[in-house]
DNA sequence: AATAAAATACGAAATAGTTCGTAATTAACT
DNA sequence: AGTTAATTACGAACTATTTCGTATTTTATT
């Protein structure tokens, strides 16, 4: 499995999370997105940007004068990286333990329920 | 709620499961369970160990010559802030996506199931 | 062609976390 | 008391990440 090692910082995360959510877009996007949440500057935002794509998360197109950055590492496979790494460091390794704690501390609705009652049933009949 | 926020870095998380496990021990104790995972310089630990004091998350007995740590941040409580903070970053929010995630990765046991199946009952029951 | 506005490029400072060398301390054992 | 072994204390170096000021480039407009 010819898998590079993905480790995105936070603020990696978050720029990935808005591309992931919205598509390709500026540094200005990205940069109006991040201060809903947290005050950034705007070359702060640039610059995370350009080493995301320096370090193969993003992709960006030149061709105009805005440079239009693009997320090329997949958000399912990502996610599912740094969630093995937290379990692994966070709850010594065990998904079950922090399963039951997030289930615990959500206290899922009915509809949530059910939609994992399906995929344990998927499980049991597999 | 008079709680402070508590945000240990990943070393600080290393340190803290070993001393949820095995209940208060020596920096000398600590540092060669350290290096059954990564390799650690006895005076690498112990630093880490006296931030970890200054910054509250571990008390120590300081009565023999060899000082004795013990976490004084609780286990649950500890894993669930963190366990939040990283679905707001990692999975923009969704506990349940992350669950799915999880399972889906995980592919637990029967017993396992059984668990949360029980867990589901009691929500569910309410 | 000159000006202005918006964007990128670059580099350096600031911050956080980790690592470890060395000195000082402690206490156990001659 | 002197020697040794183990431990703690301290500080500095190193790495990673974040932040931002300033210069340069690009494009549109006059």
């Amino acid at each position: 499995m010819g898998d590079k090692k993905i480790k995105p910082t936070e603020s990696e995360i978050e720029v990935l999370n808005i591309l992931w959510e919205h598509g390709p877009q500026s540094v200005r996007f990205v940069n109006e997105k991040l201060n809903t949440q947290r005050e950034v500057g705007y070359t702060t935002s640039l610059k995370i940007m350009q080493l995301m794509v320096e370090k193969g998360l993003l992709a960006r197109d030149t061709s105009s004068r805005t440079h239009i950055y693009k997320a090329i590492v997949n958000e399912q496979k990502t996610q599912g990286q740094l969630l093995k790494k937290f379990v692994d460091t966070a709850f010594r390794g065990s998904s079950m333990k922090m399963v039951m704690q997030a289930l615990g501390n959500h206290k899922p609705s009915q509809e949530e329920l059910d939609e994992i009652k399906e995929l344990i049933k998927k499980i049991e009949n597999k």
